[in-house]
DNA sequence: ACAGATCATGATAATCATTATCATTACTAT
DNA sequence: ATAGTAATGATAATGATTATCATGATCTGT
């Protein structure tokens, strides 16, 4: 099942409608390279067909993220950005506080841990975020020079 | 060397000033139960002087911030929220997105795995932020009765 | 295929948090 | 004390998100 067909499914699930609008937005958030706010994404839904608003671009973010799609990261630069879920492997992020670059990190031992911690609480995980903040190896460069 | 004496140390250091409103805002957030929203504050300030603003909250906060006092956490209900961080040991949280109920956890396991991680890409840890979200056991009753 | 019911859309306004502006006030060093 | 400079607080600006609602699109049962 490709990713269409799984929002289409939760579509029906919820009884939602499939519209071109919805349909348009998806299509050009699953083609976008990962990381983008609503934003970015409205001005891209926009090239495509200027007369979808921005209230649907986000509205279908918000479906898209429910239908576990995407899902949302925090940069710490104010802006909530969003991006591709299904059909990727899970992974956390590791962000430059000065430029702004980011690697994208996984490692089984940290998600083992994890599922421990939460078992030990009696909670029931749904999903994680973890963001390590540092300085990349180009940005200690330049200041060591 | 106790919180306040840090601050004014940091102030010193920027060559900013001391003031009474920052003093008060800064004896208000140290004696607050943690995770507040700069609302919530500014509301415990304004019992205290009525003249302190909200722009002075909010700048406070930034600083006491950047003076390793406070960091935020974002707990994924839409509000920036600030909790203490000088003389508390380090942790993350382990949130339930049913009723907001969360638990702070820790374990060393998990900080070491993530000192590999930073060192194998090469950049300088600054910190981190690892929310887990889940659903907390009572919620966890309720559903099934 | 049609009609009616209902949902989705998009333009706009409302909301909310944060940040900028700037005249006034307060602090500091001399 | 005084001059210089930073901090304050009221307000406006900004930016992101959410609500509103008349209009248009979609779906269902027949």
């Amino acid at each position: 099942m490709d990713a269409k067909e799984k929002f289409a499914g939760y579509l029906k699930d919820k009884d939602l409608r499939q519209s071109q609008p919805r349909d348009i937005v998806v299509d050009v958030f699953l083609r976008t390279e990962r990381h983008v706010t609503t934003q970015e994404l409205f001005q891209l839904v926009q090239k495509k067909n200027p007369r979808i608003g921005y209230a649907t671009v986000s509205r279908t973010l918000k479906l898209l993220t429910e239908a576990g799609l995407c899902r949302t990261v925090d940069f710490a630069d104010g802006a909530q950005r969003f991006e591709h879920e299904y059909g990727h492997e899970h992974h956390d992020h590791l962000i430059c506080t000065r430029c702004g670059a980011f690697v994208e990190i996984y490692s089984r031992k940290l998600e083992i841990i994890q599922d421990e911690l939460v078992r030990q609480h009696g909670y029931e995980q749904i999903s994680h975020k973890l963001q390590i903040f540092g300085i990349c190896p180009k940005c200690l460069k330049k200041h060591k020079s």
